[in-house]
DNA sequence: CGGGTAATTGACCCGGGTCAACAGCAGTGG
DNA sequence: CCACTGCTGTTGACCCGGGTCAATTACCCG
């Protein structure tokens, strides 16, 4: 019963089982699935759908004229893109998939329809679109203040989080997909500095990363190495005030 | 009768003489006054109303424990200080005056009042919000990417370009009240640094920058070396089908 | 087993940081 | 009117984190 999805949303405020299955509903209506590597979708379309991961990793990325290339945000399940992108004319940026992804498209409409109908959820996408802003803000804190090894362990540190919110980690450790290339185009380094950065993460018994998975072995050093302050995801139930009780 | 507010939402969809009555009323409601360099809010506190800047610029930062500082935006007289803020607990960041700042500061009863009852408004803040978020990606690629002349040079066109949209420019230049430590905050460099790379556009004949004024002597190169796309902006009056006609 | 992608290593280099001194200038108060 | 103070801008000398280039090596998958 729980996925994903309502855990995510739920991490703001508990859904009626009316609004869970709302809210499922609309995520099962039109549900797509790309390869590894594939874009979603391109800068210069025009947006007509919003998104929500069901299942794998995708990226938002920007490139420049001469093909420097950065990722600016990850989705992982659970994460719309964009609440409300088809009143833009044109995508600024692309999505891409790093693993298989599914997800599902959602037209105007539907959006439209579900938030009228239900408060709760409109105040959770809100909340939703809030914290999306506030990711992006401590990435650019990220790119421009922090060392390599700060803003590797920062993201990290991030990812483990938002993973076990939505029940995607097991203990110490979760799925990690990224290449170094993509750690590197994420932090704003390059995929050379990244691995012997990652190698000094190991030496320190900071963490373990093979076979895509990353195991945590000292969450509370990493924290401090990356100057972690998990404000920004708001994770606390913040909108608790507004739970269903049935 | 054309404020910077009013030109800044008809950027996207012209609104009707009741529209902007509405808006220019919500904006007088409650307007207050801060010294240069004096913060607004500060991490931390419950965000209690939505703001907007009707003079001065203004800008929301981020500090790690050491003190290390980054600007991850700007406020320029028209702009909201996130929609909706409200439903969050507690500020994740600073907001801070650059220069004194005159600004007005919205309720949440006053605001939805508004969306409620003016949809062209409401979708209009949308875009405003949506724009917001690709600022901030962009500026998310400008720290990871550019290098430090692109970096200024970037940010150079992209304020003349905000600020033009809201009438504030002058032919070719703008007020432009921020310290070099501020254009370090901003862009992720030292302030030292960011010295010498001024005088390199300045040696190049790209701007002239002098006693808080910018003038742009070359906009098209300075573009060419920013590697400046102003999709991102979504000035072009995306919303044009929902114009008002009265 | 072969081909392609991802990870790793070494040698070298450079953009931008650091530190420290100093100059310019605006505001303030006597 | 000038002296004082503090911020902002400027400069020089030196250094280092991270980039570049290029070659291997490991791994994955059909």
């Amino acid at each position: 019963m729980d996925n994903p999805l309502s855990l995510r949303i739920e991490a703001f405020t508990r859904l009626s089982r009316e609004d869970k299955a709302a809210l499922n509903q609309l995520a099962a209506r039109s549900v797509r699935e790309i390869d590894a590597r594939r874009d979603i979708i391109r800068e210069g379309e025009p947006p007509r759908y919003v998104r929500l991961i069901l299942d794998g990793w995708a990226c938002r990325y920007k490139m420049l004229p001469d093909a420097r290339r950065q990722i600016v945000s990850l989705f992982l399940p659970g994460d719309f893109c964009d609440l409300n992108v088809y009143i833009l004319k044109e995508m600024d940026h692309n999505i891409g998939a790093l693993t298989r992804v599914r997800f599902s498209e959602i037209g105007r409409e539907a959006m439209d329809a579900v938030t009228t109908t239900h408060p709760r959820i409109t105040q959770a996408l809100w909340w939703h679109e809030l914290v999306a802003m506030a990711v992006q803000r401590e990435w650019t804190l990220n790119v421009g203040q922090r060392t390599a090894i700060e803003r590797i362990a920062h993201l990290f540190v991030e990812l483990f989080l938002r993973l076990k919110a939505v029940g995607l980690t097991r203990r110490d450790s979760c799925d990690f997909p990224m290449t170094q290339t993509d750690i590197a185009e994420a932090t704003g380094l390059t995929a050379v500095h990244v691995n012997r950065t990652l190698q000094q993460l190991r030496r320190d018994g900071l963490i373990q990363l093979e076979r895509k998975e990353l195991t945590i072995l000292d969450l509370d050093r990493l924290k401090d190495v990356a100057m972690f302050n998990p404000n920004y995801l708001h994770l606390n139930r913040e909108g608790r005030h507004l739970d269903a009780n049935d």
